[in-house]
DNA sequence: ATAAAAGTTCAAGTCAACTTGAGGTCAAGC
DNA sequence: GCTTGACCTCAAGTTGACTTGAACTTTTAT
């Protein structure tokens, strides 16, 4: 397959997957003078970095995860991260539930709500970014 | 209250509370010389941003919701965000779920798998950028 | 034979949400 | 009165995942 080809089978821009075979996520198979040329392979293994990103595991991680001989996932790391989404289910429905309550909740202030409170603490647990300092340290 | 208490409350580092005072999601009442005074109302104005953004709104977005006489958040709004995070909840269990079913699996390769074949496809289902182009066309 | 369409490389740009650094100000404690 | 440490400003840097642009080469269609 050429490269549009994958992109029409994908989905994905020509320039993702150039981005991705730079990175050492997929690979061409050779090329057609400068063109390059993929094997069908190379949709499962996109659909797989698809699957993982959507798990919340970083490019990086996804490469560390293809062995020479074809993808192999540690099995520890698999159920930390089912764990991970697990918890990241609940607090995404506590938001779901409190966003629902506070669209038809007639307190005067959301803060004189206690279902509102509620949500503002399950709110406050969730951590967005971490702070670039403590990258190298972990 | 000073800088300092603020973050101590909050969790929020000083340089994110500037940050924050800088795109007007949150008010200083006042200064001691250069120094910013905080009134309490911080808090809870700082726990519903936390919130907003565990629900997914971005920053600009929650600029918007805060109108003069305090938050005051679209009804209709809330509940198409509530709708959004019910899919990715739908999706994210579906990860989790096949996450689970990988650790465990003993196909010979995980596309030989029904259930993990079906999980790459929920996944296929989930994007994760918009292209930078589409952007003011929304 | 020629021009358009599609592919290529490589460096630089984008985006959100902050953080970091340099250099300056000022209130509080000794 | 003077140091010290907390705070300030403002510009620039960071991160991840790409995208974009310029300049070039090839294939394909006429």
């Amino acid at each position: 397959m050429d490269i549009t080809e994958v992109t029409k089978a994908s989905g994905l821009p020509a320039s993702t997957l150039r981005f991705y075979e730079e990175k050492g996520l997929i690979r061409s198979t050779g090329r057609i003078g400068l063109r390059r040329i993929f094997s069908g392979d190379v949709l499962e293994r996109l659909a797989l970095i698809a699957l993982a990103r959507g798990a919340g595991f970083s490019l990086d991680q996804i490469g560390e995860m293809f062995t020479p001989e074809g993808p192999d996932i540690d099995r520890t790391s698999l159920l930390a991260k089912a764990d991970e989404l697990d918890r990241k289910i609940k607090e995404l429905t506590a938001m779901r539930d409190g966003l629902r309550h506070a669209a038809v909740c007639n307190a005067p202030s959301h803060f004189e709500c206690p279902k509102f409170l509620r949500l503002l603490r399950v709110a406050g647990k969730h951590r967005f970014r971490q702070p670039n300092k403590l990258k190298d340290k972990i």
